[in-house]
DNA sequence: TCAAGTGTTATAGTTCTTATAGAACAGTTG
DNA sequence: CAACTGTTCTATAAGAACTATAACACTTGA
């Protein structure tokens, strides 16, 4: 499990570690039942504190991507492995946009507020 | 031109609207040319202060999405009628990511970096 | 010309978010 | 039991978000 984050960026750390980890499950890097770093293994190899990946993590379980507990650690779970199926269509569409002179920003909160308005 | 938000929301004010408005331009509710409402009106009307606003509409010329003067107001751009096109791929996407039990923001934020990765 | 309307800029203050730090707690594993 | 895991708590500091007020500069139409 490969993880980089930007320091420049304006996007938060706890947002780009979730990033890196959702990019790794979409190319099947991590699969349903395998286990992630250790929190505190991984906020020391970033230079980041315990607290910053444990956000990232527990925004991934309020994903429904991994499941937690004390003492077993964060797991991939099957939804994990849905994420893998979206690959093909997920370029597709970005590559569309990107023709367009959309920014990231402009069609992520476009897929947003698409999802939502379906869901809820 | 209808824009709603949720002050309940975790996410930011200014983004909401960006995020109303471009939903209004994948409809085909706004299209090029189409004048925005003056910034204090609308601030006005969604009883919120003129900044977060007018921060909204530069987020959105930022984007390439409207073009804004002063005196003349913000009209939305050619780009603006480009989101249209974008529809039906973004519904079907959405759909599929629904049916695999994905949360609105991790979609959202696969795409983001999908598209990051193709343009720099 | 000029008044009204538009975005732009500036300053300031408050509240919320982000990130850090240290410590203690409570399950799990070997 | 000892080591390791996520969880919770308190606290601090820096930055972002939002509000508030005021003035500025360009455009439009009477």
């Amino acid at each position: 499990m490969l993880v980089r984050i930007d320091p420049t960026s304006d996007v938060p750390i706890f947002d780009q570690v979730a990033g890196s980890i959702r990019a790794d499950m979409v190319a099947g890097g991590i699969r349903p039942g395998d286990k992630l770093a250790p929190a505190r293994e991984l906020a020391a190899a970033l230079r980041v504190n315990l607290h910053t990946v444990l956000r990232a993590y527990q925004l991934l379980r309020d994903e429904g991507l991994v499941d937690m507990r004390r003492g077993r650690g964060a797991v991939a779970t099957p939804a994990a492995g849905g994420l893998s199926q979206l690959h093909s269509e997920i370029v597709a569409l970005s590559q569309k946009a990107l023709a367009l002179g959309m920014s990231p920003d402009s069609l992520a909160a476009l897929v947003r507020d698409a999802v939502r308005g379906e869901s809820g």
